[in-house]
Formats: structure tokens, sequence, C-alpha cells
DNA sequence: CATGAATGAGCTTTCATTCAT
DNA sequence: CATGAATGAAAGCTCATTCAT
């Protein structure tokens, strides 16, 4: 009854070994995926004994969701930053931009949402992608209006952000295939790579002058 | 000699038996992964015991191994028909379809792919892509000297060619998340994909200024 | 109903494959023990299919059965010949190189016969090992004459006759220990034994004349 | 750290635990052989789940060395105890008196350790008979200076030691082939046994001709 | 005769989880 | 709070054996 799962308020030592517990589990879930991972490795890698992390969290599944949501929120921070603007070209350019540093940044938690979906979303509750859903209605409705105003190049808002994602993501979800690809770009791999997404984003957004379209 | 694994001669049996199990192991690898799947699993989707697939692969390692060689072969299907052309633009555009169609037509498989590079390649895994490296290096050099020839607009091959593969498998890994995002858009979901996408490589590709093009 | 086994008559070639099934297991038993042979690797050495070898043994148990059998007549052989004689000493001493020399030149029999002991007799059926005890009691019965003739020291039978034996098997069954222990000596293993063991059973076995027998 | 298995200090319950395990593995190791063996066995006859079993000790090999190298210390006790004195012949006799007490009184240890080297040591134990070869080479040297002093008959060591060994072992690890032949000497069959080797030792090894004796 | 094909039973081991202290 | 102890379930895999051809 005295679980820290079940009390809101949790005391400070609670609270660093909850974060503990999250940065192995971070570790080990974007490595080996959910099956692949055990709560042993985990307990190990966070310094503590099977029961201990499983006083904190009730199964393997709950830090798995917990890991998930967090990420989620991490992913969702540059869409929420992008908004109307004088410069639609631009702000979708930002956009490509800090989405890109979350890969660079949080290239672990990036692994951990590209496997959850890999297999199919199979564990969150529906619940969870609730946030995204709403939200990216709401952008690509933004993208939308700039279409419609001509404000940027005519393109499907849908797919425009599903290739933002994919290229984004990309450099941290297949790190392993660039590196055996081509090691020697790794140097400069995310300042090479926002020139290059950056300018292929500006290219196609760029509206024609209305005389010039078609 | 007495294993069906032994032969280099397969009867007609034993191919039909190796199809099954790689069909099996296909549809469980790509939803589960690999440690997340059983052959248990396998064998029962087979319809045969867990034996009897024994009796045809050494063990898990091995089906798995053998799937991911023959979705190698598909997956480097496109890339080998990129050869230099009169107009290089369309070469690569045609590869974009192609690799989409692959995504289309195979995503289980591109699944699998993607899931093996998720997980870093782990060691076992790696000579297999011997291959691939190779070819992508042709390729590179082919888009190089299309470049330095000026016959396509400046671009950095490595991060063209990860773009590509992002966005066109994109469709395939993520669907689980575009079919939460966008129900309604799976439909005409390749359609509409190809034409985004074709037109965002033109576009970027296309050597000259619009005053020139022509 | 055509099995080899039922049949007393056999073919040349059934002959030759039991024959070749035997040396197999017995390679096989010899050296992992009854269960730690399996019957694949018999068939595999004995060049032909599990199923072709469960052709002419009806199981793994009746190989071994058999083994036993015709390793309990090598072992009797020199038993048997040890006879009433005018030098009962020598006859000792020659049965104690006879067994040697069986010990020499089949120590893959001895150490399956050790093996089938050391596990407590557990497979072969009591019948087996009839032959053996009848032999036995008539041995025991021939000494105890010459001890109480005087004709050799007194000396218990039985435990004369477990000495001879774990003596002259010991340079079969414990063979490795030996090569562990003392390599160097490996050359003239078994004509240094054959020395010392004569030498002390002769030394035994000699009568002190009747008048100095205290 | 969480396992029994990891610490040094263990509790008692984790030294009671291990002790169980061992007894039970004992029975059965040296019954069934190691192959023969199961852990699932162990752990029924040790009352305890096999999962808990694994919980002392990481694996079967493990339990296996732990009776192994205990048997060994065992198996050594005698020989350590053999020491230059004023009387090597007793000093030999009291050996084999020794040697065939660890027999009668642990036999299950002599059957696993002769099953041992039957099955030719393999590789995976051979370094935990280091300790007894070089005790086996001191004593052997020890045995050497009373033969060349004069002091005992003049034998071969090693094949001397070798027959001690085989004649006392024997009574341990050839008990169910004892049994099986004279059944109605199990009664006083260790005081008949050391009785006659001891006499044959001794007759063997006091130095000179009886005239000359005392 | 010979063997490819098939499988139930069993093997060792791992894992997520529970419980008592 | 923390953990030593315990286990049912399931994993990958081996094996002796059967059966149809």
């Amino acid at each position: 009854m005295a679980k820290a799962r079940d009390t809101k308020t949790k005391t400070r030592i609670q609270r660093e070994k909850t974060e503990e517990i999250l940065a192995a589990a971070l570790d080990i879930f974007s490595s080996a995926g959910f099956r692949g991972a055990s709560i042993n490795e985990i307990s190990k890698r966070a310094g503590m004994s099977t029961p201990s992390l499983l006083y904190y969290f009730q199964s393997k599944e709950h830090i798995h969701r917990e890991l998930l949501s967090r990420t989620l929120l991490v992913w969702l921070g540059p869409l929420n930053l992008m908004k109307d603007s004088d410069d639609p070209v631009e702000e979708i350019c930002t956009y490509v931009r800090r989405k890109l540093e979350i890969s660079e940044q949080f290239p672990r938690e990036s692994r951990l949402f590209a496997n959850e979906i890999l297999m199919g979303i199979p564990r969150a509750e529906q619940s969870q992608f609730d946030p995204l859903r709403s939200i990216f209605d709401a952008k690509i409705a933004l993208i939308e209006s700039w279409v419609r105003d001509g404000r940027i190049a005519p393109v499907d808002p849908h797919h425009l952000m599903y290739s933002i994602w994919a290229t984004t993501q990309h450099y941290a979800d297949f790190e392993s295939q660039i590196k055996e690809l081509s090691p020697e770009k790794m140097g400069t791999l995310f300042r090479d790579a926002e020139t290059h997404l950056v300018a292929m984003y500006r290219t196609m957004l760029v509206p024609n002058g209305p005389e010039a379209s078609e």
C-alpha cells in the first residue's frame, strides 16, 4: 500500500530512482527492442535489484509506457513550435532543423519510437498517441492554409509531413547503416544533413510567382 | 546427408517446406522482431511441429539470415537498375518510383530490414551487408559524375540517397503510424506518395533555374 | 516382416552393415557413455542414415546390448583359458598377461564394460551376465582347490580375482588419467605393467615350502 | 549481486541449499553420468524447482565442476598423508587402507571420479586435475627414494601407484559387479579386501628374501 | 533396402514476476 | 525501501523413434 507507484507525491529519492531506471531502460529498450530487453539487464544497468526496480514500476510494460510517453513529448516539441508565420517556407525549414536536432540529441528515443511503430504499435494504448493526432491534424490544416493562400508551393501536407519525419529521423534510426556505408562522413553528418534537407525542402516549397505557376 | 539442410540439391517437398517456413517467419519476424519472435510461433503458423521446422533450418538465426539475404536482394533490385542515362533526373525519379513500389509490395521485408538496422546490425549479420556496400559506392560515384557534369543540380549524393531511402521506406516501416494519423488517405497512399516524392526529387534535381530549363 | 533383425539367416550385406554399425557404436558408446551417445552420431559415423541403422537394430538399447554381449565374450576369453595345471602360479600369471593383453587390444570394449558396471548395470538383463557368473564360480572353485592343496599361497580367491581384474583393466579404463600423469611412460606402458603385475602376483602366490608355512 | 552465486559471503540459507543441491547432484551424476543426469531430476531430488537450482548454480556444468573439485580433495586426502617414514612398507600399507576406506565411505564420489576419467576427462575439466599432478609427482619421487635406499623391494613406483588405485577403487566403482557375482561376501567385503590387499602389497614390498627378514 | 520427413518428449536455460523478510 | 529467494511459463534446441515411399 506504500508502493511508490501508488502515491502521487513522490519523495526526492523516489524521483531519483525513477529517473535512473528510465535512463537505464532507454539504453536497453532502444538497442534491443521491447522483447529483446530483459528487466534484469535494466536493473543491473540501473544499479539495483530487479525487485527494487519493480517496486517503482509495476511491470516491464509500465516502464516502456512511461518511456514512450516522454519520448512522444520530445517528439512533439518541434511540431508544437510550428506556427503561422510571415514566412511559411522558413517556418517549415525551421521545423526540419529542429526535428533533425532531436534526432541528433535523442537518437535512443528516436529508435525507441521507431521500433514501436515498426512493430505496429502493439502495446501503447490508443490514448498515448492521441495528443499526436490532434496536433498533427492542426498542423496539417495550417500547411493546407498556406498552400491555399499560395504562400508555399502546392504540396500534399500529409506527404510533406511524412517526408520530413522520414528524412530527419533516418539519421537516428538508420545510423548503423550510415556508419556502415559512409563512415568517413560521420564527422559532419548532421551538419551536412541539415544543409541538404533544408535546401531540398526550401526548393520544393518556395512558391512560383503567380504568373509562372504551371 | 540425412538432413534437408545438408543437401545442395533439394527435392520438391524440401523447396516447398522451406518456402512455407520462410513465409511464416517473415510474418512473425517482421511484426515481432528477432528476439520477440519464437520459432514455436513460426512453426505453428507454418503448420508444422517445431522439430520439423528445425529439420529444414539449423536454428532460428539461420531462418532469419536467409530471410535477410533474400530481402537484401529485393532491396538492391532498384538500385542495381539505376544506370547512366541521357536523363539523369528521370533516372533518379525512376529509382524513387521503383523503391516505393518495393515498399508497397514488400512491406514486411522492409520492416525486417529496418528492424535489423535499428538494432544496430548485430555482428552476426554484418557480412551479409557487404554486397550493399560495393553497389552503394558505385551508385554514389555515378551521381557524383552527374553533378560534376552539371547534369543534375549540385547535391550531396550520400544525403540524396539517404533521403530517397528514408522517404520511400517510410511508407512500409511507419505504416502503422500513417494508418493511425490519416486512415482516410490509405486508399491512395502509394499513388499520392509517388506523386509527392517524384515532384520533390525532380524539383530538387533539375539542374538550372526555371528560365533555362529545356 | 522382412526386417533384418527378425531373420536368423542374414545376407552378406546385412552382416556387413551390422558390423559397421557396431564398430561405430563402440566408438561412440565407449567415449560418451550410453546416454551421452546419440544414434545420429553413430549412424553418421557408420555412414548411413539413422532409419537405416534402426532397420538393423530395433533401438539404441539393442545396439548397446549386442555390443555388451560381444564384449563379455572377449572379456571371458582369458578366464575360460585358465585351467588346472602343473604350475598354478604360472597359470594365474598367464591369466594376468592375457587379461592385460585384452586391455591393450580392446580398450574401448573395456571402457564400455566398465561404464556399464559403474552405472550399476542398469540396462543389461540379468541373463546377459549369467555366463560370467557360472564361469566365475568355476574358476573360484579351481583357485580354492589350489589353495587347499597348498599349491599356491593362501589367498582369498574372490579378492585375488577382483585384484587381477582391477589392475589389468585399469590400463584401459583409466588411460586418460595415466596419460595425464605420466605421459612419458606411455610408450612402454603395457610392457612395464606386465612386468610389474606378473611380479606382484607371482611373489604373492608362490607357496612357502610346507616346513616354513608358520 | 542479486544472485547467490555472485556473492562471496554466503548466507546460511545459501550454504544449506548449495549443500542440498550438491548432495542430490552427487546421487544423480554418480549413477547416471554427466550426460545421463538431468538437472530436472537433480532439482526434484533436492526438493526445489529447476530455476531455483539454477539460482544457486550457473549451469549443470558448474554443479558438476564443484562436485568434482570436492571429490578430488577427498581423493587426495590419503595421498597427502603418505610421508617419509621409518617403515616405508607400513606407510604404503596405511595408504592402501586409507584409500580403501575412502572407497567404502565415498563410493558415489569414487564413481563420479571414475566416470570422468573413463570419458577421457573432457577438456572443460582438465585444469581441475592440476593439483593431483604435482602431488602425484612428489609421492612418486618419495617411493623412488625408498627403492633407491633399499627400504622397499625394487618396484616401478608408477605402476605400484596405479595398482593401489585400481585395487582400492575397484570396490566402489565395480560394486555392482561384485554384488552380482558374490552377494554372499558383501557383508565383510571391505574387511576382507583390506586383509587381502595389505597382505599383497606387504609381501610385494618387503625388501629382502624371507631368510633375511628381521 | 534405404531414406526423407515428421514428431512427442525431454533437455538446459532465461525471464517476468511474487513474496517474505 | 531493499533484496534474497523462489517459480510457472516459455524459450531454443536435441533426440529416439516412426512412417511412407
